[in-house]
DNA sequence: TCCAATTTGTAGCACTTGCTACATTTTCCT
DNA sequence: AGGAAAATGTAGCAAGTGCTACAAATTGGA
């Protein structure tokens, strides 16, 4: 193998250390021994744990575009409540729980003004936020465009609901969104 | 002063300089700088680094909450579009802007699974719930109950928005909410 | 005034952090 | 086979972490 298969290896090994753990276990001897690696070879991979986290958050991030992809594929459009209803249940669904949760925390890092969270944030964000608009029926652009932002709003202002409250509270919230009217869009 | 006397200054300066700088240098040398006396004393003064936290976000939530029962007193009631308007316009105010950084920074921090944080956010949380359902106008309580959890998970989602995007684009999310309408609240 | 309790400073412990210097082994090309 | 380059192990550094032992100073009550 040579050193990109490795590093390549040890994306994927994070990736999923990461998704089962979260990320209160990143120090670098963590980071290592998930890997299944010395701390000083996972340096010799990645220029810096920074550097090796953001593999793996990115590596997360770009299977999630898959998993999104093939929930409501590209042509699919749907109207704003139908989207809530779809977004907030892959919070809930099991293969796709995981991911919502590490991104919260990952944003949550991200409030914290810590790298390389803040910029993975940043790139995330902005790819959820063009698939949603890109699936949203009805409207004009520009309000495709608001809509888009207030939906991810509300996905992750449900993940937080989750974590400083009860998955039962959360239930609810979600719900009551599915029966809100949006004018503008027929 | 007496050690009581000089453990509640400690805290009015420790709520200070977390509202200021939120949670990103709260080591306990930090800490004692920022409370203007030695880590030694710190400690003297509260059981641990974390009672001492623990100390100071609670000073904070409640000053939260007298500013919260300012804006909006118990008896006034609002329908839940007016409510939205209402406390994500809290969010952008000046002298409450702080706050709800912090806010989110807690709930972040919970998230890791931290200590103090997990159990702060979740005290607060509650208040906020109980605060915003007590000002809902129509429904049933069912309803309300509903609709306070979608709101508060409304409001920290414009939060986050705002910190992974940026606030132009939180700002849009946050007019979208209010075109929202809910039946059963007529 | 004297003694005990409270208060405070000094110093440091044991540990974790990200990262690196250095030496050695392994690999691969000619 | 030989030599350069890549790969890897050993050991450790300097800084920071929460916290504490110990002794000195200060205070307040009798």
């Amino acid at each position: 193998m040579s050193k990109l298969e490795k590093r390549a290896d040890a994306t994927r090994r994070l990736a999923a250390h990461l998704l089962k753990t979260g990320l209160s276990q990143t120090s670098l001897r963590q980071l290592a021994t998930a890997a299944g690696v010395s701390d000083r070879m996972l340096l010799y991979y990645f220029d810096s744990k920074a550097d090796a986290l953001a593999s793996a958050l990115g590596a997360i991030a770009g299977e999630l575009t898959g998993t999104l992809e093939a929930a409501i594929p590209e042509g699919r459009k749907l109207p704003p409540a139908e989207m809530i209803k779809a977004t907030s249940g892959l919070i809930r669904a099991p293969e796709t729980k995981a991911f919502f949760y590490l991104w919260t925390e990952t944003v949550a890092a991200a409030a914290r003004g810590e790298e390389p969270y803040r910029t993975i944030a940043n790139a995330i964000a902005e790819g959820f936020l063009i698939w949603i608009e890109s699936r949203l029926s009805g409207g004009d652009t520009k309000a495709r465009r608001a809509t888009a932002a207030m939906i991810l709003a509300m996905i992750d202002g449900l993940a937080l609901l989750e974590i400083c409250t009860d998955e039962k509270r959360a239930g609810m919230a979600a719900k009551q969104m599915e029966t809100l009217e949006h004018p503008g869009f027929d």
